[in-house]
DNA sequence: CGGTTCTTTGACATTAGTCAATACCAGTGG
DNA sequence: CCACTGGTATTGACTAATGTCAAAGAACCG
């Protein structure tokens, strides 16, 4: 099957698919080019400026979306106002979850970003149809679900400077997935305020354990937003 | 399908299946009569006793197992030693990362556990050939996502007594889930120590919090593991 | 019973949070 | 181009929460 889709001409493609991303590691992999074609029929691309959100928590959802490019936040909030960043989803991730009459989370832009939106009788429909596309979305949950049990024992058992430097790992290994050691630079997708909130701690904490990280080298502050980490294996070894 | 399943005699199912709760809620209730005969040829039941290893980590995993009976702590440790548990199990759960080499958890017996253990192939393969059966499992990896992302937010943003309280109320939830306002009694599946681990507490703090949770009248102790809560609502308001 | 383990409790140390002042950067309009 | 302004981030002083260490008390198991 995956040599099949190889062979087909692109031009038997959804102008808006050829070129994505999630027409090759995303979702839309698992289709074959007229599945694509009729889902494409029925999905949109849309811009979503940092800050918006994108889907309430305890609402229905109507709509599954690709992330094409930017990063998304999933959050959680106690009656009080505490505040929990359960997630973080980048290109080709699905955003929305499957089967589930509303959503348990609230998912907003962290940055700037371009989705696919796909109503969702569009994806149910085709996720019936599909056994291929129900295994990649099983697998992203399967991914998702690792990934929380990972960030599970950063919220449970690390100290603040190891939180932090996890958080700066884990950007730093998403944006730019080169090797160890090697020097990085990139953006955080997220301001002081959400990443206190992903890693449970006050941005007064976070502010000075990035200063400490500064002071002794392990990362360079360009701007607030923009860090470089000289040695991504010296980031490595702060996370506990 | 529910109704045909419905209407098939029991004596066609295998003898162990036929009063089995994996059946019914878990995975096994997607499979025909016919394909959990078959299934059953390859799968066996097994014991084990509280604090065994079911489940290494970072090992090849070469068998599934449902829970029949027991609760099943799954932990991660960080390199000096550091333990979290990121999640329970309880019956009629799958226990096993499906479409991964080796588990990413270990998996260890929290009380005397009742498994029916299937081998990876005999698993992986009916899974190929049945879609209902991929859907269940994914049903419950999404489950656990939630669940997760639920205890992500104890784990970062509650204090020392919400995360007691938390706890005590998820256990009353699942061993005995009757409605609000009831009184309950149940055994804690954890010692203090694991307990400790879940939440990211110290032991010494976990009992603290115990002691004034029975102080206020909201919990009774009867012994170390076995708990009576007069009324689960007021329990429920000290979650956060 | 008597030993072993687990749990509780207390005194003290450490970490992270709170409150408050200052510094920084980004955008706006003079 | 520069000064102003609002939001965001940093830093400092102090407080509160949780962890650590140590000892005593309960439950469990022959």
């Amino acid at each position: 099957m995956q040599t099949v889709r190889k062979d087909i001409h692109n031009s038997d493609l959804p102008v808006l698919c050829q070129s994505c991303e999630a027409r090759h590691q995303g979702i839309c992999g698992a289709l074959r080019p007229e599945q694509l074609q009729q889902l494409s029929k029925a999905t949109r691309r849309v811009h979503r400026g940092e800050g918006e959100e994108l889907i309430a928590d305890a609402m229905p959802i109507d709509s599954y979306a690709n992330v094409l490019r930017g990063v998304v936040k999933l959050t959680k909030v106690l009656e009080d106002g505490r505040q929990q960043v359960v997630g973080l989803q980048f290109a080709p991730d699905l955003l929305g979850r499957p089967f589930a009459s509303e959503s348990r989370v609230t998912a907003e832009a962290a940055s700037d970003v371009d989705l696919c939106v796909i109503p969702r009788p569009a994806l149910e429909s085709m996720l019936k149809d599909s056994a291929p596309l129900e295994h990649r979305v099983m697998m992203q949950a399967l991914r998702e679900l690792d990934e929380a049990r990972d960030w599970m024992v950063t919220l449970g058992r690390k100290t603040a400077a190891e939180k932090v430097a996890s958080f700066l790992y884990l950007i730093a290994s998403h944006i730019d997935p080169t090797e160890e050691g090697a020097a990085t630079t990139f953006d955080l997708p997220l301001s002081r305020s959400d990443i206190g909130d992903f890693l449970g701690l006050t941005i007064e904490t976070v502010s000075r354990q990035i200063s400490k990280l500064k002071a002794d080298g392990v990362i360079e502050i360009v701007s607030y937003r923009h860090v470089t980490v000289p040695d991504l294996a010296r980031l490595r070894v702060r996370c506990g």
